[in-house]
DNA sequence: ACCGGTGAGTAGGAAATCCGGACTCACGAT
DNA sequence: ATCGTGAGTCCGGATTTCCTACTCACCGGT
């Protein structure tokens, strides 16, 4: 967690810094198929109570997380996805793919999602310009900030 | 790294496994910048050397880096994605929008990526049956293995 | 009134990881 | 002969994680 001396300013080390401590993304998994409270996270993820507390501490901080009260008298919370957390779950749903494609090989799929329109999701980045899936070699880098040298193929 | 009791069977937990490790994901980043020497990677990651050394070991092992040799009489190595590495570049790119966004508000992004339709790339994840851009609210989770309970909105 | 159960954490100490810096080894260049 | 580079390894100390147990507040049954 500590800043290390990262030197390259980017957004992807941000954001991981941010989600990227083990379980967070589990987390973050969790509340958005609506298991948000404390126990359920537990069971679910199989984190230590301890760690898990301090990341729901921390992702409510960076406003990825709400914690709701959702009864007062035995005191009961819930946390919930804030529309910046919801936005990274287009983030899972292209690990899960990944995963379900490399990890498990298409077979027994522990999980579907369906999409509304009726089919099950299979989630494609597309660049919003065009509508084309993204694929690596129609990528190039063009580094906007000191720091970056960018030497490959993909190098602008 | 320890394969910790998560009761759940789930291909994002096992992805995450793979490459949610710190640096992992960062150390894709470059290799798919095509800066894959480990004095490279060690600067511009900002890991320690022998972390980074462990996860390109795994990262390896896993089949998402190769490890070549371009140059022999001095020794010299180079790391490069694998096909199974590049297609979890759409990743990387959905991480860099979402931080670009919540992490930087759009200004003094460091990086830009454009795509080779001219315009710079902004990842949008869609579903491949029907080609809309994927909210939560569209989404429904089946379960599909033992272990699973969806409470929530999402909720099968 | 007592017992057991649930939800939401805290506490404590051992075990595992991470970190920074120094070190190696093999070469190539000056 | 010395310097520099690439690719790591090694070490000891700092930091995190992990596991187990514990708390506290409440509810429901008997």
């Amino acid at each position: 967690m500590a800043a290390t001396k990262d030197p390259r300013p980017c957004s992807i080390a941000d954001a991981l810094a941010l989600v990227g401590e083990k379980y967070s993304l589990l987390v973050l998994r969790e509340v958005c198929l609506g298991n948000g409270r404390f126990d359920q996270l537990v069971r679910n993820i199989g984190a230590p109570r301890d760690i898990l507390a301090t990341r729901l501490r921390r992702l409510v901080e960076a406003g990825i997380l709400t914690k709701r009260m959702y009864s007062e008298r035995p005191q009961r919370f819930e946390y919930r996805p804030t529309q910046a957390g919801l936005e990274l779950e287009p983030v899972l749903m292209t690990l899960k793919d990944w995963g379900d494609r490399h990890l498990r090989k298409g077979t027994d799929l522990p999980m579907a999602v369906e999409h509304v329109c009726g089919d099950e999701l299979v989630p494609v980045v597309t660049c919003r310009a065009c509508g084309k899936p993204v694929r690596h070699e129609d990528l190039t880098a063009y580094p906007q900030a000191p720091g970056w040298t960018v030497t490959g193929p993909t190098a602008a």
